[in-house]
DNA sequence: CGCATAGTTGACTACGCTCAACCCTGGTGG
DNA sequence: CCACCAGGGTTGAGCGTAGTCAACTATGCG
């Protein structure tokens, strides 16, 4: 959970944060309020929604803890999509003109928000990345090889797996028998929730 | 073209750039070389692509002029994808260390910086945001939407169609099809390398 | 003029979506 | 303790649409 911990920040910029506790199902920010608040995640979960043209509504990404949510406020005076909770969440607020002084003064500070910030694009790419693979069961093969990550070949989730199924951007239905084929192909096994990949090789 | 104009740099950072000139179809680094420089695309066009599993290569991105490249060798040690130059291409090169420092001493600079990777984000959102549209007609229109931009209702192409169709996920033959079906259903018109959009309406 | 490449169009295939039924689990209340 | 219910997950059947392969045209360049 790589935070900023509080006793490290700017005394000015401390005293402006705001914690907030939200339940699920609550919404941190609207799309198309003005944004003046910039937030990071330190418990739950968050879904990102955009409402696009002939009202459908798309999810962007989920936000788990430890992540940045709405980088853009700090740039912009509008947020550009809705936050809603997954589940019971709390978050950490930093109004942007403290933030954005505070960035200013301290290099360290501002260093790591960039270090932050380029994470995140790299996390788009690997997503967009994935989107390229047509086939269900390889871009489903690849995404648990992103998340294993070199440590044990092990991952478990703790989302339903039809949010998953969003995130690869495939129904549930399509995942579920992703899922199955490779278990009858022998790349994975399942035990609840949590899939073991045999063949993590490749990056 | 939203350059850090050259003599607005710190005199340090200004003595350690670096210019190049490629020529279409050279390499301005690949995946895997240590990641030493920062770059900035001053004219031309550059594909970003990485080579993934079973030796497919996956084209993550253009990037024209005027857009940063290799954000993420700032904080890394080496490059996780190549950069190609799609056209005859002229380039900046900020080293690493020379930018990490001018960044931590120049707060202006650092800001600046910072606001161009939060908007290269927003476009990957937007990518994304794309891809989550099915239906090849309605995606592109979509992208056509974005691309006009409240300016005039004209958006006039400079690269070859096919790049368009990667670009969106699809095959130039996909691409090709849905272009023809908008016109012929009277969302579009075409004259060469423009295209006007008749119903900008929607975000 | 000839060649290479981009773009278009057609026919067929393949794979993910949709809709539907069913199973399984966890939680709730009688 | 069991009956019931709701939701997630699985599986099946059929459909729709993008991919694939191929042929053809158009354009630009040597």
């Amino acid at each position: 959970m790589n935070l900023i911990t509080l006793d490290s920040l700017p005394q000015n910029l401390r005293r402006a944060i705001v914690l907030q506790e939200l339940i699920a199902g609550q919404r941190l920010f609207q799309q198309g309020d003005t944004a003046s608040t910039f937030f990071m995640i330190e418990t739950g979960r968050f879904r990102m929604i955009r409402n696009t043209i002939e009202d459908t509504i798309v999810t962007l990404q989920f936000a788990e803890a430890g992540e940045i949510l709405a980088e853009a406020a700090l740039f912009s005076d509008i947020y550009y999509c809705t936050a809603i909770a997954e589940v019971d969440s709390r978050i950490i607020g930093y109004p942007v003109e403290s933030l954005l002084s505070a960035l200013r003064e301290y290099p360290d500070l501002a260093e790591y928000m960039m270090a932050r910030i380029v994470r995140k694009i790299q996390a788009f790419q690997v997503r967009l990345e994935l989107r390229n693979i047509r086939t269900a069961h390889k871009r489903v093969l690849q995404y648990l090889r992103y998340l294993v990550e070199a440590s044990e070949n092990v991952v478990t989730f703790n989302q339903p797996m039809k949010d998953i199924a969003t995130d690869l951007g495939f129904t549930p239905e399509t995942l579920s028998r992703a899922l199955a084929r490779l278990e009858r192909e022998g790349a994975i096994t399942r035990s609840g929730r949590s899939i073991t990949i045999h063949d993590s090789s490749a990056a």
